[in-house]
DNA sequence: GACAGGCAACCTACCGATAGGTAGGCTGGG
DNA sequence: CCCAGCCTACCTATCGGTAGGTTGCCTGTC
């Protein structure tokens, strides 16, 4: 989810290699010198698009909230039942690591398991952005509910985060053991007790 | 989960500290030298018992993995119910973030966020601690489906990975926003479909 | 019981590499 | 003419790791 390889502007490519550098290995293990040799330039020209590392984070984390917010917001305006909206949503993080050869997680999985390495407004956006999805995640149980795709008692207190963290752990843990084919199960179960419930 | 410290020996004080700080902070973001002043040891002291990096996360893996089946194998033999099983082990995650100012996550949940920053041995023991998590608590659904706390539908493909994922994704996401309240949530909202299902 | 050897545990001092970041100069298009 | 965009060159701090020395306890031997 989430690509942008035909950016034109240097500042949008240097984003481009460091959302993929952190969704792969982390902030920590990603350096300024690592933009630089993946882009093409020096590192102090890195440095001139952004002054700091942090900035660099904060920019970085701007840009793909808004990117996937875009997205998410497609889903839940599409002409679909709650179920299959959740699914395309949940499709969102499984497509992620299927499509970087098993390797890329969720960028703000990563960094909120790097919360500490984050200045104030770095964290603050990790923030948002699990409420925000916990938001629309709650939003899309309600249609499922409503349109009789989900159970009745799908939509009660801690569905929704439980969905999140369902999917933020399941994509770490396929990551490193089971691959995308079990984050797909995981997914399909999770489905199944929504609409049982 | 997992404290010790009333560790006499060094080596055990060293990896006691590694381990904090990886829970807290996580790999990368941890120097030999944060150990050194933790212990109260000169840097090349701490280089004496582990002579690299490497060496002291297996170290660590070995112990932590070590102890968490430990406690893991008493709750499976424990004499109650699948469903008191599982909340049991459930309980160790929200304690991990009740017992620690609401800092740490999962030492393996760090680990694999980070796994590209491990070695293959210590990539090895991160996925032997996720599969061999699984594997008990598929343990405990069965037990539950038989002793009739769990619904018969809870032993099936993907459901004990659905519990791990869970638990570990949940862990980071309250640990950044929520809490060990969300968490706890989480938990009982899992605990409600398995036992419905 | 005295003594020599060995070794674990710690130390000071150092290494090359790399981290994030800065100063200041060149250049080409609006 | 200005300034965004890029450069060379450099800074200090820290990284993981090494070399080699001191200390003090345990052990074997006479």
């Amino acid at each position: 989810m989430i690509e942008k390889e035909s950016n034109k502007d240097t500042k949008g490519k240097i984003l481009d290699v460091a959302q993929d550098l952190i969704q792969r290995f982390g902030l920590n293990a990603m350096s300024f010198q690592d933009l630089s040799d993946a882009v093409g330039i020096k590192k102090s020209s890195v440095h001139h698009h952004f002054p700091s590392k942090d900035l660099m984070a904060n920019a970085l984390l701007e840009r793909y909230i808004g990117d996937f917010d875009v997205i998410v917001e497609k889903i839940l305006s599409s002409r679909v039942s709650g179920k299959t909206k959740l699914k395309r949503y949940c499709g969102l993080f499984v497509d992620t690591l299927e499509n970087s050869e098993h390797e890329k997680s969720c960028l703000c999985g990563m960094l909120a398991a790097e919360m500490f390495s984050l200045n104030d407004q770095g964290l603050a956006l990790v923030q948002s952005f699990m409420a925000g999805n916990v938001k629309h995640i709650r939003e899309m149980i309600r249609a499922g509910v409503e349109d009789g795709s989900l159970g009745s008692k799908s939509d009660s207190a801690g569905t929704a985060e439980l969905v999140l963290a369902t999917l933020e752990g399941g994509l770490m843990v396929a990551r490193c053991d089971g691959g995308p084919k079990q984050l797909a199960d995981v997914v399909r179960r999770l489905l199944v007790f929504l609409s049982d419930a």
